[in-house]
DNA sequence: CCGATTCTCTGACTAAGGTCAGAGAATGGA
DNA sequence: TCCATTCTCTGACCTTAGTCAGAGAATCGG
């Protein structure tokens, strides 16, 4: 398997990192045409290109002078707090963006060109494959608090995607409450999975005594589905449930959610008789944990 | 598709590229790494350095001299021509070069460690096909004079692939001899397959009259076959032959050479008798061509 | 309103990567 | 033997990319 990667690795830094440099910097330096490329048809804030770009702030700064001398971009303050400051695109800026976009596409049709129709379409699959798989890697699964706004704005567009999804509506006020302390250590765990670190989704759990735990508010945004996220979420959550002792754990969850039963059965839950009065849930699950190597016993 | 090119370029290069400057470039400019890599155990010259690495001969002069000051690499005249220099590996140097090896195995392990199993042998495999993919794009396909000396061992290893694969071993002169003539604009064309280069196969056509072209000797290196490489020959020669007026196409082959025997049945071929005595062939295809846009009618 | 903090810019500096024009040694062919 | 060619090295020079330590302006919290 590292031998393959390794080729992977060897002929696409040859032959996409040699197109590359010949297809976008012919005329300007590489680092001006990436923030070209970043600051859009938007404009958008000094500290947000530092962000995306990993750049020093000493060098962003002499990056986009060279820019400004161009007359590619101007530099304004930004009206909410005049410290920041804002770069935008002029027209000719603008054009010059869409000569590195126009140069992109050739770039990627150029990789395409040599190839029969049937061949491209594979090689496409394929990239697509790729492309998922690495993003997927790139996924970071950690602890959170509750209470942070990361994992509070998770919960938020938990909330609204139940809305939108469930034929009655969904208020939070009617279904059982989880409070902040109940998936906080010691009484439970809170996990956040983050993206290029925006978070995209979350699960938690709670300890509930005689070897059982709970996994409540499992969501990945949809913008992320495909990943395995949920998969890992729920992987890491059981081995938190595992870790504290417990011998099973449960869940609830409605029928819009076909998606999630899906991954519960295919994770190894089976459908159980309900054990709580939860108004959203139609189906609850449990599923058996082995226990971790080395663990003591059941606590609580 | 072209989009999904370039989501797949932008990926790669960011991940691939930023781990790699990071695994292989700890304590070394990753110019000298890559050099040490190229050095290889056996010793290079420099010339080939230069013409592997595309560098300027002053700077590849002053990136050994650093290695050699650093104790990994002697330089020392080439005993043929002393103006050329090799360059060989010291023990430190070996050692370096090993280090480097491991990076490049880290590096490859770390892609795939945020992964589950199955995920990493999806990932694995849609790297197989892109590199596959990928280098196919890069073979190039040209005209070539048979009397070349690409040409020339192209129709060696032929023949002493067939005398391998023949029950009865193979015999130029037993079989019909193809004068380079024949071959040669404008009795008819030899298309030359290399990659990197060097040659990976080979495919003739004569213009027989009539309207009618005959394949003669279409041959691909078992290093490069999966890649498509007959099936683009086999397309090219067809489209020469449609250009010089033939309606149709004519070749013979062996029994034993099953994978030619289905790329020809899948490319519109379809058996006839016999139309000529050659001593190794069993099997006669023909396929009628289709006139090129703008064509003229048939010569001869 | 004051002091701490945040944000950007400037100057000084460094390393990597690379180009170009010769100089000098070795070779090949007439 | 001599001249043109080939091959490598040296010195001078350049751009890109990046780091670091302040300075100065604006803002925020009390």
């Amino acid at each position: 398997m590292v031998a393959q990667v390794r080729r992977f690795n060897r002929i696409v830094t040859q032959r996409v990192g040699a197109l590359n440099d010949r297809y976008l910097s012919r005329d300007r330096p590489l680092g001006e045409a990436r923030l070209l490329w970043e600051i859009g048809a938007e404009g958008r804030d000094l500290r947000s290109l530092r962000a995306r770009l990993g750049l020093d702030s000493g060098y962003l700064s002499r990056l986009l002078r060279s820019l400004e001398e161009a007359g590619m971009v101007t530099i304004g303050p930004n009206q909410s707090d005049r410290r920041i400051r804002t770069a935008r695109l002029t027209a000719t800026g603008v054009a010059e963006r869409a000569v590195l976009d126009r140069r992109s596409d050739d770039l990627a049709a150029s990789l395409l060109a040599p190839l029969s129709p049937s061949q491209r379409t594979r090689l496409v699959g394929a990239m697509a494959d790729v492309e998922r798989l690495m993003t997927a890697a790139m996924v970071e699964v950690a602890a959170v608090d509750p209470a942070d706004p990361r994992a509070q704005s998770c919960w938020h567009a938990y909330f609204s995607e139940l809305n939108r999804r469930f034929g009655t509506g969904f208020d939070p006020a009617r279904s059982a409450s989880v409070p902040e302390e109940e998936v906080r250590a010691p009484a439970g765990v809170m996990l956040l999975a983050s993206l290029h670190g925006s978070p995209i989704g979350c699960g938690s759990l709670r300890f509930r005594g005689a070897g059982r735990a709970e996994i409540k508010r499992m969501w990945v945004a949809e913008s992320a589905r495909g990943l395995g996220v949920g998969r890992r979420l729920l992987g890491e959550l059981e081995a938190h449930a595992a870790g504290h002792g417990a011998r099973s754990v449960r869940l609830d969850t409605n029928s819009a959610l076909t998606e999630a039963i899906s991954l519960y059965r295919s994770a190894g839950y089976s459908e159980v008789p309900p054990f709580n009065d939860e108004a959203y849930a139609q189906h609850w699950f449990e599923k058996p944990l082995s226990a971790p190597p080395g663990s003591r016993t059941a606590r609580s």
